[in-house]
DNA sequence: CATCGTTGTTGATCTGAATCAAAGCGGCTT
DNA sequence: AAGCCGCTTTGATTCAGATCAACAACGATG
């Protein structure tokens, strides 16, 4: 499960401020968190947990960004979702995961013990409260996915995720505002339902229609907002519903 | 939102057993309930509500089938998720729904009226508790739908939605289990990403190997459940975690 | 700075599913 | 019983994206 935080400034030590957990605790469960808290890192491409693991703690994701996913048998993989900084693995009752979790940079976890966890969320109403809340906007997500995944060609595909990328990068300093993809375009493909050489080719042909503009093989810059936008084949209000 | 009941007897005059709400609730609360409580009738193929409507009720399917679907602009349409008797619509704290609802079959829907069902949401935690596990299940069979929709070929996607319909149905009363499809051609296939044709064709190839057989248009009777499961590109263990 | 491995691009070809098209059912009405 | 309408099946053809293959660009490493 993915868990998106706010910015209030609590939960000690954490270099985020962890909204769902926070935002509403009073000092003794801000202590109580603190008591159960501790800091893991990976490196990038490296496993953080695999499906049918045990789960020892819960975590939310502090640096990086990892990706939840399944392969089947044969080797096909399929990306369900991503983990920005402020997302959040694991699940109250249950024990195991249902995807694989990997590590697509460098990636710091802030983690929970489980069963401790586990009684603050039966304790705390608003911690379930908000996780509700949480899971909610993710299923929404997942659901737009679907339709991407389901109805959507190789073009509207990588529009919709150049889209996504500028909707959830943190505010550039720069005035020009260069944008970096986070995966590789296998990555993308895999993320996409699509092959990376059709990944390639459709930047490629984007580049070519002046949509988009590369500096080196990562980073990127939007020539023409509005043409990206009509080739995600999306509404017009950008999926904001008035 | 799609939320799961269990079979408790509680809960007043409905029909199906609220689990979400009830499990747990008190008698005060349940007389809650039952105050806000009202009954609400859709003829098959009728829409629930429309994306972007305003959400003046939480319901729950009491009988029949209803969808969750996005249509693009063009008359694409991607069904996200069937709604089940004991399934949920609606969710606290947001006034409008993000997909069109449709009554695929005659449905009946349990409503609670907006406003005192948040307010119970708010001061009984078990209940957001609850909601909280229910939207991580439909989470988890949505990221799961996302591998299908990504990464499978047309005939696991038929041998999946089959299997699927077979362990959601209700135990049948005759020894030979014959099995509806409750959904068209089409519906199946805005379901799956596909094509009417597709569906008929696979569902035709599938008849031909003797894996199923039909009885009229919508029943069918599995004659060879191993090849069934060997069809839809899953572990064998069926996606059950040990 | 030469080498190697990884990642990315581009071309040629193939193929699974879409599209276009035409019948074949049932079930309903009159 | 005839006719109609919505659903389904089946065939012919097309096409988007996969697959196969070669090479280019880049970064890390000694």
């Amino acid at each position: 499960m993915t868990i998106v935080f706010n910015d209030r400034e609590k939960c000690g030590s954490c270099p985020i401020r962890h909204r769902a957990i926070c935002a509403r605790c009073d000092d003794d469960e801000l202590a109580q968190l603190e008591n159960i808290k501790f800091y893991k890192t990976f490196e990038a491409g490296q496993p953080i947990i695999w499906r049918g693991d045990e789960l020892t703690a819960f975590s939310s994701v502090v640096i990086g960004i990892a990706s939840l996913s399944r392969t089947m048998e044969d080797g096909r993989t399929q990306v369900v979702g991503l983990l920005l900084p402020s997302d959040f693995i694991g699940r109250p009752g249950r024990e195991y995961v249902d995807f694989d979790v990997t590590a697509v940079t460098d990636v710091t976890l802030c983690q929970f013990q489980r069963k401790p966890f586990e009684n603050l969320v039966e304790d705390v109403p608003h911690i379930s409260q908000r996780m509700m809340e949480m899971a909610l906007d993710e299923l929404n997500a997942a659901r737009e996915w679907m339709v991407l995944l389901g109805r959507k060609t190789a073009r509207e595909k990588i529009a919709t995720f150049l889209e996504m990328i500028v909707r959830r990068s943190t505010v550039p300093s720069h005035s020009v505002t260069t944008y970096t993809l986070p995966l590789t375009r296998e990555e993308i493909g895999d993320f996409l339902g699509l092959t990376l050489e059709t990944i390639s080719r459709q930047l490629s042909k984007m580049k070519r229609e002046g949509i988009i503009e590369f500096e080196g093989r990562r980073n990127f810059v939007i020539k023409d907002l509005a043409a990206l936008h009509l080739a995600t084949g999306d509404d017009a209000d950008g999926g904001v519903i008035v």
